[in-house]
RNA sequence: CGGGGCGUAGCGCAGCCUGGUAAGCGCGCCUGCUUCGGGAGCAGGAGGUCGGUGGUUCAAAUCCACUCGCCCCGACCA
């Protein structure tokens, strides 16, 4: 279809949206903050489930399902757990055309279901550690929404695990963030910062909240990933207790963890430029698409035949789609493919007939090449490896690039908004202290990075407060976040 | 919830102020012919109770009232 698409300087807003419509990898629906997945974009979710999931079972985890309705009382027996998330909760009060003896809540996540069920699982032991998955959709009631990055409903994969140790438990929530972080560098080539979330940030329940957090293409820090260590708190809210090798009892330990379709989101803002969506070829449901070019008749019939050829040579090792559609141009075709972000194009016409040869352009760069019709699979394969790399290291370049240190408050007050980035300092502070952060920056703690490999602090390892002045070895990411 | 904008063909819009042969444009769609190495050209054609309700009037897309919905910017969040 012929989409324009507004330029990334003009309004990244509505650039986004672009590429999006452009890509047809969602719609709005008819519900407010809703939106449909179209078959281009649920095809993308698609793969990134599949790589999850694959990740998930070699980790030992296995895929159940529990009740979209919880009853009401369920989400109120955590104090934390009921206060972070009632607000965006939707109700079902009526059904069978009578109104409920008790309300029901339509999940925003799990956690209390499925503890109500671990209770009657886990008796010893032996049963633990327990750890199970689910993919489903939530509903949460947001304000704002955004295709993507925030909208009412959203699937995902929700983790719950637990176990008999708190070491245990700790030992599964970073895992499962470092199982997130190399989905999200290896497969979306997409560099993420790892770290711990601040009091203020971390999950309605938790002890602990885990994050990845990636740089969008207008600066902006993005939540791609969380993992929750629960502590005993679901446990005891749910009283799940078990007996231990020397017949003691105790509540059990609790993790829960999950990344969704805002993944998407994050791949568009990551990778995508004025002419439309930009894939990974690891993610992309087509990795080649072959543009047939012909003139008349007889050409339009050997060329036909010659990329239906190809088109099953390639099938053994890539994602293939032969664009044979007769009633448009090349031209034309060249462009879909573009806006839908296929990672390689493969034109073949007339010339390359004679030549043996077809003619290449990669999606990222535009770059064109020719290339002999043997041996092409391998040479695709290595062209796509070298996508994804490249993917990886824009990526990895424009956060270096706008990653600074600042040693002052007044130093991030003054760069917060202009250039932007993400800002690593020392930091110290109370709970107060980061709202005054957040009510004067408009920017957050993204989280306290693990690794300073890429941070500009890491030659030294202390520091003095941002605001407070104390000398501390804390250190924090700071950014405009979505 | 506060501020701003918008509802007219599938999409994007004009028309509204100054009521009356203005239901109009571009893209898309359908048919035919010519085209096809970076969004093809020409010809013909289909498609709209002008968001809804009520009012003013001889007459309403146009004026008035009410109402519904959506988008964008701020307070919450994966």
């Amino acid at each position: 279809m012929d989409y324009k698409i507004t330029p990334r300087a003009e309004d990244y807003s509505r650039w986004y949206n672009d590429v999006i419509m452009a890509a047809q990898l969602a719609d709005y629906a008819p519900v407010k903050g809703c939106m449909v997945i179209r078959p281009n974009g649920f095809a993308l979710w698609e793969n990134m489930q599949r790589a999850l999931d694959d990740m998930f079972k070699a980790t030992g985890h296995q895929n159940a399902y529990f009740p979209l309705l919880i009853p009401e009382s369920f989400l109120k027996k955590e104090a934390e757990h009921v206060e972070g998330f009632a607000p965006e909760c939707a109700m079902v009060t009526h059904g069978g055309g009578k109104k409920l003896e008790e309300p029901l809540v339509i999940r925003p996540t799990s956690e209390t279901i499925i503890w109500s069920m671990y209770k009657n699982w886990i008796m010893s032991y032996r049963d633990l550690p327990l750890l199970i998955n689910q993919w489903c959709n939530v509903i949460r009631w947001e304000m704002r929404t955004r295709l993507f990055l925030r909208t009412t409903e959203f699937l995902w994969q929700e983790g719950h695990t637990a176990h008999a140790t708190a070491e245990e438990a700790e030992a599964e929530a970073r895992r499962m963030l470092g199982v997130y972080t190399t989905f999200a560098e290896d497969w979306m080539a997409m560099p993420v910062i790892a770290g711990v979330k601040t009091e203020k940030e971390k999950f309605a329940g938790a002890v602990r909240t885990y994050t990845i957090e990636a740089m969008m293409q207008d600066k902006r820090a993005l939540q791609a990933g969380t993992s929750h260590n629960l502590g005993q708190n679901f446990a005891r809210a749910f009283d799940v207790t078990f007996l231990d090798d020397k017949g003691t009892r105790d509540f059990v330990w609790a993790t829960s963890w999950g990344v969704s379709t805002r993944l998407i989101g994050a791949l568009i803002m990551t990778h995508s430029d004025d002419r439309g969506f930009v894939l990974p070829p690891k993610l992309a449901p087509t990795q080649v698409v072959i543009v047939p070019i012909y003139r008349k008749e007889a050409e339009r019939t050997a060329v036909l035949k010659a990329a239906a050829r190809l088109r099953v040579e390639l099938k053994e090792r890539l994602r293939v789609h032969l664009d044979d559609r007769d009633q448009y141009t090349p031209g034309y075709k060249f462009h879909d493919w573009e806006q839908k972000g296929v990672p390689l194009r493969l034109e073949l016409g007339p010339r390359d007939l004679q030549n043996e040869q077809v003619v290449l352009v990669r999606r990222d760069t535009g770059a064109k090449q020719t290339a002999p019709q043997a041996g092409l699979a391998d040479a695709c394969a290595a062209l796509l490896d070298d996508i994804q790399q490249a993917l990886y290291d824009r990526a990895l370049t424009l956060r270096r690039e706008n990653s600074f240190t600042v040693s002052s408050y007044d130093e991030l007050k003054a760069r917060i908004d202009e250039p932007g980035g993400f800002f690593w300092a020392y930091w110290n502070g109370a709970t107060e202290d980061e709202v005054r952060l957040q009510e004067e920056t408009k920017a957050t703690i993204r989280c306290l990075p693990f690794e300073a490999d890429e941070s500009p602090l890491k030659d030294s390892l202390e520091g003095t407060c941002l605001l407070t002045g104390a000398p501390t070895s804390q250190r924090v990411v700071i950014a405009k976040g979505y």
